[in-house]
DNA sequence: TGCTGTGAACCCGTTCACAGCA
DNA sequence: TGCTGTGAACGGGTTCACAGCA
């Protein structure tokens, strides 16, 4: 294992490419939407439209797991189900810890989702005496002493960081040295882990971010811009947003 | 929908590739934290290193910026966190309000990294009376009814979906109808919005389904195919199979 | 007649390798 | 002598357009 090896290759004739991955569990949801509404077949079309992507790429995306479709019909959506779930490997059940339980940690305790397909909460950790022992989400907090045995106890492979940023690090080496192979990071910081174990970040701050770059942009453009939207009623943006300096070229005449 | 106009094209003059502006609140990071440390300046290296992407890459992002650097020296720090600071408008204070507040939406608002740098949370919204004036991170809850008069009150234009997945739709409608172009979006849905206004979207359930993919496939090392339909000579795992070097902890299916 | 499955073209992003400048 | 800035090669992902099959 020498250089960066984050993802594997993908190069296995079995090898599914990371981006269609990232896009099973859009499909899979609006499948079990239309399993719950008793559908049984839908064509890439309408699958697609459900699952916010256009239809030649899903096409092409389940085109890597096999043949599932009927030329002329569509899709089984039971047998789809089941296909992808398998795929994603949640035909099993995945153990999951969540160190560090403030507001988000609880937040992701409560979370719904998580129980719902194929993951359950195994633990919740955090290095807070004053929360060890109290209950959240009908889960009961233990301390991070104990980080190690619960993981082991538990054959737990999957762990989620939610921590302050300072705390990150060191509790994902904790994790890893455990036998956790898969982090969901949600600190702000950029968590170095060996070879073989695969982080996944969610980050607030930067998604709002990105955010405001576009959002910068429309304001500055709204001549040369497509004419998407811009309903009628444009008199919002010149409200009053400050200016320290005016670097940024200021709002337009609206 | 949309006929394929998500996010602008990169217009040809400004033109920032997605992928970069993607990575430069990542830079802004580790520039934020060198400077709070004083270090005069950083060879792209380095910074790459903190920034946990490659070099080339970093020196390719910030040449879409600009020329910032010294060769032979490397880049000032100060200069480069006001420069990508104000390439994501970053230099204004957005005000955002989040809407839907329970566990997570109250996470949110609790979050420090929000007001840091950039953005400030103008209000909090909820559907529930029970909650309205009750204050949450010091800022009291107000009630949906009032979201329009909000949002153009403060001249919001971006905002956080944090509510339960049967109410994100309409919320995003009446966010869009009432001004906002970027939204946030935590509700495991896909939202549809019309052209102009930009979605991103945090999925935790999503995240750990590509976790739980690739650990799948840890698991299985030697495994060739999985069989669809078409069985092939390969018996599948399902039973406790696991390979020689028990490195990975075993996971009970339920 | 539809709708799936897929080669091929195209586009975007990453990496390489080196030219250019302090 | 470094280290930046960047053209060019490369590779993955998306889109197109149509062949293939129920």
């Amino acid at each position: 294992m020498a250089t960066g090896r984050t993802h594997r290759p993908a190069t296995r004739s079995r090898g599914i490419p990371e981006a269609t991955v990232a896009r099973l569990p859009l499909y899979l949801r609006a499948l079990t939407a239309l399993s719950e509404r008793s559908v049984p077949t839908v064509s890439s079309e309408e699958l697609a439209a459900a699952a916010g992507v256009n239809s030649a790429k899903l096409r092409k995306d389940f085109s890597y797991l096999g043949s599932y479709g009927t030329r002329g019909v569509g899709y089984d959506v039971e047998y789809l189900v089941y296909q992808i779930s398998r795929e994603l490997g949640l035909t099993q059940d995945w153990p999951v810890v969540i160190v560090g339980i403030g507001n988000l940690g609880a937040a992701l305790a409560n979370y719904g989702g998580f129980a719902s397909r194929g993951f359950r909460v195994a633990a919740l950790i955090d290095a807070d005496p004053a929360l060890t022992g109290r209950a959240v989400a009908g889960i009961p907090v233990q301390h991070t002493d104990d980080l190690e045995k619960i993981i082991q106890d538990n054959g737990v492979s999957i762990g989620v960081i939610a921590t302050p940023a300072g705390a990150a690090q060191q509790v994902c080496d904790r994790l890893v040295a455990a036998g956790v192979t898969s982090i969901l990071n949600f600190a702000p910081t950029v968590l170095s882990v060996p070879d073989g174990v695969d982080v996944r970040k969610v980050d607030l701050s930067i998604e709002l971010q990105i955010l405001a770059f576009h959002e910068q942009r429309k304001a500055g453009e709204e001549a040369a811009s497509p004419d998407g939207g811009v309903p009628a009623a444009v008199a919002r943006k010149e409200s009053a947003d400050k200016g320290p300096d005016g670097d940024v070229p200021a709002v337009m005449p609206a």
